[in-house]
DNA sequence: CATGTTATCTAACAAACGTTAGTTATTTAA
DNA sequence: TTAAATAACTAACGTTTGTTAGATAACATG
């Protein structure tokens, strides 16, 4: 469980400005161990899966891996970053892209879908953060935590300008809300199965439990 | 992973008429063990907890779980089937408690307030359950799948009976229903904190928003 | 073609794992 | 107080684990 050791060899990415230089062809393989090693970790943990199983899915050798990361644990790391990242990106934008005069509950509606869409179609990254975080070793957890937080204080926003403006009921209190909406809508990718019902069916039917709950009018 | 060993030495526990006659000792040990092994394999995942540390949890030596269990499978075999069987038997219970003019909703709540409890309170065993399942090895995850399954049937059966009698929207279908309310509840687990709030806080909020949804009336 | 860089492979290491055998301590019953 | 039973300990086993070092292969550039 080593930390925060530098890679031995790899490559440095040219930050910004030089855009795609120096980025010829091992980022491939990176991009590879990073995808096969999500999978893995999503359907096994992360103590189940082992570095051969990795790279057998990135099919190379075990030993071959450490040209690219310096740890197991820096692969995690990076497994765990780009899925808040890529779940954060995606719900930004979907709410960034309602018209100025969307209500409060539409971009809500729309960062609902985002979240879900990310969460089922492009999985294998955002699903590990879901599922396995609570059982990572707390220096592991402490890492990502704030990244985590962000995300939720993002949401709040959203719940927040919605029970203001009176769309949602005054008497819900925030934080138990957003997590027993996130919770729900995280567990999905426990039993979404997309030959019952496409994506978009089980968006509409979450939402709308959501908004109006079970009872009849 | 070897799976359906018999114990080399373990006592033969009394069937049922015996009742306590030969029960003496040795099985606080055993229930020590698979209490700690429940807590360890929820907060650390089932491949990232050692028998060295379930030992020293339930103050014994790795050698010596295997007096009482054949293998660390069975343990997490043990360890799913009481996860799966408290929770299934509170829900029976507080359903069966209800009077029998009871509105499905109301057993509804009453389901769904057990459910809770089990869950949030005697957490160990059913945290297991519901947190490290799905990165179970298959072989192991389609030994408990048939209970896993008969609890969900029972759900079915109480959400049936409020869509029949028109208390929930006929629009709604009975198995994602089970699955969005079930998971929202399931993940309770992963964030519920009895610093911030009660348990039945925790409950009355969660039925609120099950039954009406957020939207202001 | 030659050459240095980039990427992978092979083979092995020490540590930790689940598991076992043999021995000792503890309890129960005569 | 014994003797059998039950329960735990010690110490090691064969594997598998993450990781490393050194030998090759693939590749681009002069």
């Amino acid at each position: 469980m080593n930390a925060k050791a530098t890679a031995p060899s790899a490559p440095e990415r040219t930050g910004a400005a030089g855009a795609d230089r120096k980025a010829p062809k091992a980022d491939l393989s990176r991009d590879q161990i990073l995808s096969a090693a999500a999978k893995l970790f999503r359907d096994q943990g992360y103590s189940g899966t082992t570095l051969r199983q990795i790279a057998a899915a990135a099919q190379m050798k075990a030993g071959s891996i450490y040209y690219h990361f310096s740890s197991k644990d820096q692969i995690l790391d990076e497994v765990l970053d780009a899925g808040i990242a890529r779940n954060f990106a995606a719900v930004r934008e979907a709410v960034a892209a309602c018209p100025a005069e969307a209500t409060a509950e539409e971009r809500i509606l729309a960062a609902i879908a985002a979240h879900m869409r990310t969460l089922l179609s492009s999985s294998e990254f955002t699903a590990v953060d879901i599922r396995i975080f609570g059982q990572l070793p707390p220096e592991i957890r402490l890492r990502h935590q704030s990244k985590r937080s962000e995300y939720a204080r993002y949401w709040d926003g959203l719940f927040r300008a919605a029970i203001e403006s009176g769309e949602f009921r005054k008497d819900i209190k925030i934080a138990p809300l957003r997590q027993f909406v996130l919770g729900a809508l995280n567990w999905t990718v426990e039993w979404f199965d997309p030959d019952t019902q496409s994506i978009d069916e089980l968006i509409d039917r979450c939402t709308k439990l959501i908004m109006s709950g079970v009872k009849s009018a």
